[in-house]
RNA sequence: GCGCCCGUAGCUCAGUGGAUAGAGCGCUAGGCUCCGGACCUGGAAGCAGGAGUUCGAUUCUCUUCGGGCGCACCA
């Protein structure tokens, strides 16, 4: 039984003892504070007083009454505490025995549910990636595996802007610095990180520079010559690295977008020769918006405060604005433009499934892609008005349906810490020990993700060594790097995504206490103990010890194992990583208080330490399984 | 100027109408001849200020202060 039955069972308890309709989302069983309580409480009969017009602590009675004849097996009893709380006592012998005899799949409902295409990464193609891409990457993919488990068919896309200003710069640089890449010096992304800086800084000095941009701009959207064939080279590259850094990372996906497709299959101009008769579109003959197609949204809250509106969708020399070009690429992800890409293989990648990539030239079609029910972007919070602009465009178009399963994750970005600027070299005010630095790919200042992860395998290898010195250095290395990507996965996502991150190495290079280490630690633990009964052949046995008294460390254990199914379903609707981070780390934590109070192999009976086996066995299951859909890694040693 | 987000322990974060506000780091006191101390058990320490709504506010409203971000015929 999970909560939502038990708010099933108590809206029905509320009808036989009140005759009173109660909408379940009001129903709430949460937590108790103190143990003593029970494992459930609810305040309910403490709201109800005023409808009921009764006291508290009576209604608490009368529903306590009404609802224990409806309890399953589950709850073994059920108690009135003042002011008016009702408590639920788990029976924990039974949850124990249904756990073991049915343990929970986390892939059950596998495709079970609609279709999702989420987006994420989207770095532009002309830098190495930095902490703040890391941040987007690690919240987009820990979201497609959530979503994934919870039964939805996941399309991952990641969307390449190779004809945007980003790479113009590049192309500009080339041109002008002649650089030359030192391949045994740098990757590819490193030696661009410098010379977009370099180049930045060259417009500041010199603003008539800006007019060059522009031309390339220009060579660039239209295709067919030699700046367009480099800018290609270049994102094709960029991405290349963009990818290898990411699949250090665990994260992998479905199909690159590439926006100079979108750009010469039309999909702007096939939307607008639909839309442009449209009611909500308007060709505006005065006004600061004179000769531009636009988009009316005065009337919408939100916008209406605004000076100007409505958003500009064509210009008045007949270009398309990015928004426009967003729409075109909104509808095809839901398949309603009434146009395709063209598909073909990109690379292998190293999880062993194939990477597509739109193509127009190369392509083949496929009626695999977009069509989605659900559409979810993963973009930082500063892009929240476009995003906005964009759903709303889409309802004032007549798409509500498209409009309303359009979802904008936004999450806040991560700037650096005062100590971590000063380690790049910023200029930092001494006085400042709480500043925020934000990170600037133009000024070169950032974090890049290699180097992070760089830093975090040495750091976890020489932990490794310390601890096996038996170990070849191959192995160590293997290891730390599975702890290094499980601590930064970790950071990069148990944060609440509204609240900016604030990098600090030390923070996200440790290993102890409520640190991804400490959850793989939890599992390599488990591990062992399993490992060493099979070396002694000692077996587990999953039915239950007659006169079984289970010890607190225990109880505790069996609840958060229980808990899994709901914790990981909450997350998911949620749309909240850190909300499962929260509940993995209590998994975790009352694990390694079992494990300190609780002999399992030393076990003063047989038959205890079989049952006390199939216990470890069951948990390290439910966390290897949370841990996937996390993507941190779960070695079996450390 | 307008709008959005944030302010919880020395630091980094949970909690978002209900009982005694929880973790980690740091500090501090301990941990069995024992399945691995990347661990466990304690301790000190906190809701930015004010007003309101409510039986009840860290949570909702208003306001002051402090911080971040956004408001293009840029992407």
């Amino acid at each position: 039984m999970n909560i939502t039955d038990l708010k099933t069972l108590t809206a029905k308890a509320l009808k036989n003892a009140f005759d009173l309709d109660y909408d379940i989302d009001e129903i709430s069983w949460e937590l108790p504070p103190n143990k003593d309580f029970g494992d459930l409480s609810s305040p309910l009969s403490l709201k109800l007083a005023r409808v009921l017009r009764r006291r508290p602590l009576d209604i608490a009675n009368d529903l306590g009454e009404a609802l224990k004849p409806l309890l399953p097996e589950t709850i073994e009893s059920i108690n009135i505490t003042a002011p008016g709380y009702i408590n639920l006592h788990y029976n924990y012998l039974h949850i124990i025995e249904g756990l073991l005899a049915a343990p929970y799949s986390i892939d059950a409902e596998k495709d079970s549910k609609g279709k999702i295409v989420i987006e994420h990464t989207n770095i532009n193609p002309n830098k190495a990636a930095h902490i703040g891409h890391l941040r987007n990457a690690c919240l987009g993919d820990t979201l497609a595996r959530l979503l994934r488990s919870t039964g939805y068919r996941l399309e991952v896309q990641n969307y390449i802007d190779d004809t945007g200003t980003a790479v113009a710069d590049i192309v500009v640089g080339m041109e002008l610095l002649n650089p030359v890449w030192d391949q045994e010096k740098e990757t590819y992304d490193y030696f661009c990180w410098d010379l977009y800086t370099e180049i930045n800084d060259r417009y500041l000095v010199e603003p008539e520079l800006k007019e060059k941009q522009r031309e390339v701009l220009h060579d660039i959207e239209r295709g067919g010559n030699p700046r367009a064939t480099l800018a290609k080279e270049i994102s094709t590259k960029i991405v290349n690295c963009h990818l290898a850094t990411m699949a250090r990372f665990g994260i992998f996906y479905d199909l690159l977008t590439w926006e100079s497709d979108i750009l010469h299959l039309g999909f702007w101009t096939h939307a607008f020769n639909h839309l442009k008769d449209n009611d909500g579109m308007a060709f505006e003959t005065e006004g600061p918006n004179a000769g531009c197609w636009v988009i009316k949204l005065d009337d919408v809250e939100g916008f209406s405060h605004l000076e100007n509106p409505d958003k500009v969708l064509v210009r008045s020399n007949g270009t398309a604005t990015y928004v426009a070009k967003d729409i075109a690429y909104q509808m095809w992800k839901f398949g309603i433009l009434g146009l395709d890409f063209q598909y073909r293989p990109y690379i292998t990648q190293e999880n062993g499934q194939v990477l597509e990539t739109t193509d127009t030239y190369n392509g083949e079609e496929s009626d695999l892609y977009g069509q989605a029910d659900k559409v979810i972007n993963v973009i930082d919070i500063r892009q929240k008005y476009l995003q906005d602009v964009l759903r709303l465009s889409l309802d004032k178009l007549g798409y509500s349906q498209e409009a309303k399963n359009s979802i904008h994750f936004d999450y806040e970005v991560v700037a650096l810490s005062a100590t971590a600027a000063k380690e790049l070299g910023v200029s930092v005010d001494e006085e400042d020990e709480k500043g925020i630095y934000a990170m600037a790919g133009r000024r070169g200042i950032g974090v890049k993700a290699d180097d992070l992860v760089n830093m975090a395998i040495e750091r976890a290898t020489l932990e490794v060594a310390k601890r096996h010195p038996e170990h070849s250095n191959e192995e160590n290395v293997k290891l730390g790097t599975q702890i290094a990507i499980g601590a930064i996965r970790y950071y990069m996502i148990r944060y609440n995504m509204n609240s900016l991150i604030v990098f600090d190495f030390n923070d996200a290079l440790n290993m102890q206490g409520n640190t991804g280490p400490y959850l793989q630690y939890a599992h390599a633990r488990a591990n062992n103990i399993l490992q060493r009964a099979k070396d002694q052949n000692i077996k587990a046995n999953p039915s239950l010890p007659a006169d079984l008294e289970l010890t607190g460390p225990e109880k505790d254990l069996i609840r958060r194992i229980y808990e899994l199914p709901e914790a990981v379903a909450k997350a998911a609707e949620a749309l909240a990583p850190s909300q499962l981070t929260d509940y993995v780390y209590q998994l975790a934590a009352s694990f390694m208080s079992f494990y300190e109070t609780t002999q399992v192999l030393n076990a003063p009976r047989e038959d205890i330490r079989a049952f006390r086996l199939s216990l470890v066995e069951l948990y390290k299951t439910a966390l290897k399984d949370a841990l996937t859909v996390l993507g941190i890694p779960a070695p079996n040693r450390m």
